[in-house]
RNA sequence: CGGGGUGUGGCUCAGUUUGGCUAGAGCACCUGGUUUGGGACCAGGGGGUCGCAGGUUCGAAUCCUGUCACCCCGACCA
């Protein structure tokens, strides 16, 4: 059977309509739901055990890096927001405010936090003292409100979950040096784990975070060529610290202001992960974060022996700590076929009478559909050979999808060109101005998405302006 | 916030133009049976004061006024 062929009806083609398709696909796999509360979702179990995965698993990469988790309120005083100045004017069109406090009136609202870079100042101010009190390494899972006008499961919603880490370091050097790092835990978890390649650089200072000195992004490309900004790190320098007076005594006796990261990233991800991998055929997981690894699909199970000898294999997965489950429900087989494909289950085992006299069973690879006839002894070994495989292979068709959508441009005819009909990143060189930045988002809607890390000159002049180019810089449509 | 669209069983929708009997279909759900290697079939069954509030009328899902909500496309943002 050709791998690409529709088999599900309800799932809009991602070539007629990539929107809707995205939207089916998030449906039909039962990651989430519209809630009655206007812009934000629910999450439904499918849908929040890919959250807990990923959560799980860069915890543990925040951890071997020293830092620690932390809770803090969801409630920001207006005194509080207002300390940095382009903090403020970057969030205020967006937080929500209370009020009230049951029938009383608050003497000072109090905003619901959009991050929470001040409660974090806040808290610093008070426990920092002494250079021996540094560095502070805190992180906190949460979700956060910003009043979106315009909704978007899993990309754009009013309330999400993300994680939030804030640093605190004695020297400017040490602050950049944590940006850095954590920006590369991001990018390397994302290859490892989601199996998606970023592309790792600098945002321009448009782009760039309310408050912060300079903003790091990782940026992926979707299946449809446009750019998601998956994950930034932030260096502050000692603006906060200066705002909020967070302040330390250094060896030599001496007042000095800490300088600060934070970084961040959120359920957006789970939109990365459908946008990269997902087919017409629904959702693709890497094995590494799908909630269920394998499912086992008795056939015939009606006949003697046949679930027994599914709930065999599911049993030898299971003690090899493989999340595995078994669909012995009384649809058909092919609807549950279908059924673990749209909710991207990496393998499926399949197996039935004619299996079982042969003692063997079928493995079904989600992202080829490959399928390997294997020994029932031999199931769990199998199976996780076949998961690293297909966590390698997803990686490496995600990449090669990338690098085949980075054009080139050397004047704006061909940037306007490559826009209109190479769907991906294009790189050009820029001057620095955000004028061109402006007239170019004007022109086309694309975007600075980063000044890539590795630079390079590839002309002497601005694409836009024509004027001596500063920076390579990776421009595209994006989410 | 601008432009467009939609509200009718759990879901997708028909019916609204031209008001008229008991508001329909497909899917889903429940019961029983036959099935099962790519979304099976038969029989029976339950479920809707047509988004909400007024109004017109002998009679309103349908016409009028108001209102609310959501979706999509832009601008703003993770």
């Amino acid at each position: 059977m050709a791998k690409d062929k529709k088999l599900v009806e309800e799932i809009t083609s991602m070539e007629e309509d990539f929107t809707k398709w995205y939207t089916d696909v998030v449906k039909k796999a039962e990651l989430m739901d519209y809630s009655s509360v206007k812009g934000c979702m629910i999450f439904k179990p499918n849908g929040y055990a890919i959250w807990e995965n990923i959560q799980r698993l860069l915890d543990e990469r925040f951890k071997e890096t020293g830092v620690q988790n932390v809770y803090l309120p969801m409630f920001i005083p207006e005194s509080l927001l207002q300390k940095e100045k382009d903090h403020v004017e970057g969030f205020a069109p967006e937080v929500a405010w209370v009020t009230h406090g049951g029938m009383e009136k608050l003497q000072e609202r109090l905003c619901v936090r959009p991050t929470s870079e001040t409660l974090f100042c806040d808290l610093y101010s008070n426990i920092v003292q002494s250079y021996r009190d540094l560095p502070k390494l805190y992180n906190q899972w949460c979700s956060v409100v910003r009043w979106e006008k315009t909704t978007r499961p899993f990309l754009r919603s009013s309330e999400f979950l993300w994680q939030e880490g804030h640093t605190a370091h004695a020297t400017e050097e040490e602050a950049e040096e944590r940006t850095i790092r954590m920006l590369n835990v991001y990018a390397d978890f994302c290859e490892q784990v989601l199996a998606i390649p970023m592309v790792k650089g600098k945002k321009t200072d448009k782009e760039k975070f309310a408050g912060a000195k300079s903003t790091y992004t990782i940026e992926a490309l979707m299946h449809d060529g446009k750019a998601l900004q998956s994950g930034t790190s932030h260096n502050f320098g000692d603006g906060f610290a200066k705002a909020f007076g967070i302040q330390y005594t250094d060896k030599e006796n001496k007042l000095q202001y800490v300088h600060q990261t934070s970084w961040g990233v959120s359920t957006r991800l789970i939109g990365a992960l459908i946008m990269v991998h997902g087919d017409d055929s629904g959702l693709c997981l890497p094995p590494l974060v799908a909630p269920v690894q394998v499912t086992v699909i008795p056939i015939q199970q009606a006949k003697d022996g046949v679930l027994d000898k599914a709930n065999e294999i599911v049993d030898s997965l299971k003690a090899e700590k493989i999340r595995t489950n078994i669909d012995d429900s009384d649809k058909s087989p092919g609807w549950k076929f279908s059924e673990a494909e749209m909710r991207g289950v990496p393998l499926r085992v399949e197996i039935g009478p004619k299996d079982i006299e042969a003692g063997n069973c079928v493995i079904v690879r989600r992202d080829t559909r490959e399928k390997t006839i294997c020994p029932i002894s031999d199931v769990a070994s199998k199976v996780k050979e076949l998961m690293g495989i297909m966590q390698s292979d997803m990686l490496a068709k995600a990449k090669a999808h990338l690098e085949s959508h980075i054009s080139d441009a050397h004047n704006y005819e061909e940037f306007k060109d490559a826009v209109e009909n190479k769907p991906g990143f294009i790189r050009a060189m820029w001057c620095g101005d955000e004028e061109c930045e402006l007239k170019i988002k004007e022109d086309t809607t694309a975007t600075s998405r980063c000044m890539p890390f590795e630079q390079e000159s590839i002309d002497d002049k601005c694409v836009c302006c024509g004027k001596p180019a500063k920076k390579l810089v990776f421009w595209g449509k994006a989410y």
